[in-house]
DNA sequence: TCTACTTTTGACCACCTGGTTAAACTATTT
DNA sequence: AAATAGTTTAACCAGGTGGTCAAAAGTAGA
């Protein structure tokens, strides 16, 4: 049925995407991704012939969840300052509500750089229009003069690394749970009034 | 002999921590790591008894060469700016040494994210009087109010995650490795003047 | 040289892993 | 109801893994 087939290989991917979040490429078993879905570990070759085809599979998903939202705002012709609050707010959500995601792409990143490069080239991210758009602005006097990949990198970090070192925040900090999660929220505008407040000419 | 003794464990150190960071834990097999080190598989487990114990050796020699520094810092009668800066400043230089340092350190968050937190608890870093310094200051006016979360948090996260995403940087922005190692360089004044700029009052 | 010791090695093993296979089950079509 | 095609399973396998062991090689003192 065609209708069963998509349960079962959905259902896999999930699972799939668990254990390999949780465990990494290396660390995750095809059994206990099986187990986790609650088929038989033959099955899981059945749709998916090889671990790697699987975890590529799990992948793609993934990436297609984390570069279209983001692109489209970059690329849109808005200020810079409305790019900084538009992106921050919709990676935080994006991370909020899928909080394994950097977790997954990072262990990516030291599995196999070059593949995670191309994928990005592929996604269409044009670099050099966001940086003349930066010395556009800051050659008006909108914005000080900062060079693209510093602005861009601080953006990402922030929003990006409190969810790959959650454990030790809340461990460092003191935060339960429900505080960490109260902690990203404000981050959603506290990590654009940093940018736009460092960024903002005439002190 | 203790001296040839001390030659071989050493040795042996290096090698696992290289391939511990490159592989990961599961990554990891003690055949390559011998290999690396140029000697039997079983004198491993002569000198570490198990790949578990391998590996928690790394860990502590890592912990050791990432903590003293910062904790000083962090915890001497110095202003919020100058903390900002020395930090920056060392902890980049510190992570342009060690590279891999990062990498290392994220794989055992997400692989045993309790012992990390345990670690940093006896690491002895006393989250309170830095937070303490920052009402402090805001409230006499040198720096504008802030969550002390926040303020560590974008610290770190902008100097840590640049090396933790390093081939994706690269690759997006179109660095070879020479003008990514420039680019780490300028991060050293850059993220002090972000973050003091951000918190100088009187706008 | 003999002895007691530590260090190093090759051979080995029990176990686990990803992957295969052939048979059983289900549903659709004729 | 028979044939066909797609789905699911239990049993199995070859190769690789961490770890062991007994013996060899090296070392130092008497």
């Amino acid at each position: 049925m065609t209708d069963s087939d998509k349960n079962t290989e959905k259902t896999i991917l999930l699972s799939a995407r668990k254990i390999f979040t949780i465990k990494g490429f290396d660390g995750a078993r095809m059994q206990e991704i099986a187990d986790d879905a609650g088929i038989n570990k033959a099955l899981l070759h059945y749709y998916y012939r090889t671990k790697d085809k699987l975890f590529e599979a799990v992948f793609k998903e993934v990436l297609n969840l984390i570069f279209p939202k983001i692109i489209s705002i970059l690329q849109s012709p808005i200020p810079v300052f409305e790019k900084i609050e538009k992106i921050s707010l919709t990676y935080i959500e994006m991370l909020k509500q899928n909080p394994d995601l950097a977790i997954f792409v990072f262990h990516e990143i030291s599995r196999n750089p070059r593949r995670l490069v191309e994928n990005f080239r592929n996604a269409g991210i044009d670099f050099e229009i966001i940086r003349s758009q930066i010395s556009l602005e800051a050659a008006r006097g909108i914005i000080v003069p900062i060079k693209a990949e510093h602005l861009i990198t601080n953006l990402i970090s922030m929003c990006v690394f409190p969810f790959i070192a959650k454990p030790v925040l809340k461990g460092m900090m003191g935060m339960d749970e429900e505080a960490f999660q109260q902690f990203i929220e404000e981050r959603k505008s506290v990590i654009p009034h940093t940018l736009i407040l460092s960024l903002t000419p005439d002190k």
